[in-house]
DNA sequence: GGTATTTTATACTGCCTGGTAAATAATCCT
DNA sequence: AGGATTATTTACCAGGCAGTATAAAATACC
């Protein structure tokens, strides 16, 4: 297994060497598809954004599938994303309020297209999109899969009251963080989003204390 | 002015008569962008299920573009469609939980694709749907603009406390309400939604009321 | 310097896209 | 019946789509 050095691929020792960065070229394609959709990002709108040509764009990812499929592990993977960082917190109550006000910050950060590419990537879009569409869906589901996981920890430490359903919970604030997700691409600024998060955690349920 | 018939154009009385049902074509062609958004429908998608050929499309409705904006206006004018109605119930609760409630249940309709076409049919896109993207965009904002005149009015009827502020409640009501399409959309059931309204209801402020 | 190897740039493929021109068919009016 | 008007059908258009073949250029190894 030789050694990955490139999150895309490996760089060869032999050869003409490659011309562009293949990690800022893979940012640059998240970016476009963020903002465009995978059905609304063309090759062109692609290599002109990489500034690099077709055959270097598919010698390097594939083909536009898998590059949306990469864009998408380095959107998860990059150091400002706020979902797993979250998830570590010790109380329930603490996971959520530091996803919501991550989510409130991460939205709509103007270094980046606003929202979410998990969710508004591939939402309603041709066959010809399935593949991503269902890719970017079992995320989706996943992360409120561990969001489940993680409060149903909470109630085994006595961190949430006992009428509390963990999944009842996790399918809530999952709504929300998806609904800010919409709300970022409508324009809401942080501040808009913020005030969500913290009407959202105003109901949020916390033992030994007044809701 | 021409007496208007029909929703989409008037049937003229003279020449060879219109061999498809307009209204049904418009409701064909208005589950399609639903499903596929915008980018992601081709014009044979559109015929295909509309049961017509490109030049009847085109003389009937325009082009795609204004196809889809008519399909829309069909979306909001429908008997099913719960928003304005929910606007019109006495207490600024009662519209929260109509609108709530009515969402989950419109939006897992099987009976139609999943979710809300306002939402996704064209949230990320290309240039070329720029036009509909902020036709969309702004039937959301203005939705939103709806419930915080509605909020406000509650107000001053005083049928919600004093320290609520309409503003931020619309936004987070706006928020649950944009979530549960991506809920439905991710396959959520029905009462997954209701849950998510029920939990959404619970931090809904009442006046004299323990919340 | 020559050769193997890889990337680059250019040009191209077949196909599908949104949109339309032209001819034919079906109706109403006289 | 004949003319006017509108809808339908078929065929077509230019342009963009995702993807690729080919050949030149840049490196490492020998």
């Amino acid at each position: 297994m030789p050694s990955v050095k490139s999150f895309a691929s490996c760089t060869p020792c032999i050869g003409r060497p490659r011309a562009f960065d293949i990690d800022a070229a893979l940012e640059k394609a998240l970016e476009v598809f963020w903002r465009k959709g995978y059905d609304g990002t063309s090759l062109t709108d692609l290599t002109d954004a990489m500034g690099i040509n077709k055959p270097s764009l598919y010698s390097a990812f594939g083909n536009k599938e898998q590059l949306f499929l990469k864009a998408i592990e380095l959107y998860e993977s990059r150091p400002c994303a706020f979902f797993l960082p979250a998830l570590e917190k010790p109380t329930a109550y603490q996971v959520a309020e530091h996803m919501l006000y991550g989510a409130a910050m991460n939205m709509t950060d103007t270094n980046h297209p606003q929202g979410c590419v998990i969710v508004h990537g591939a939402l309603s879009c041709s066959e010809a999109a399935s593949t991503v569409k269902e890719a970017l869906l079992s995320r989706r589901v996943e992360g409120e899969q561990k969001l489940r996981e993680r409060f149903k920890q909470a109630k085994t430490e006595g961190d949430l009251p006992a009428h509390v359903d963990p999944d009842v919970l996790a399918r809530y604030l999952g709504t929300v963080l998806q609904g800010m997700a919409i709300q970022a691409n409508n324009g809401a600024s942080t501040d808009d989003l913020r005030q969500v998060a913290a009407m959202t955690l105003q109901s949020f349920p916390r033992n030994n204390q007044i809701a």
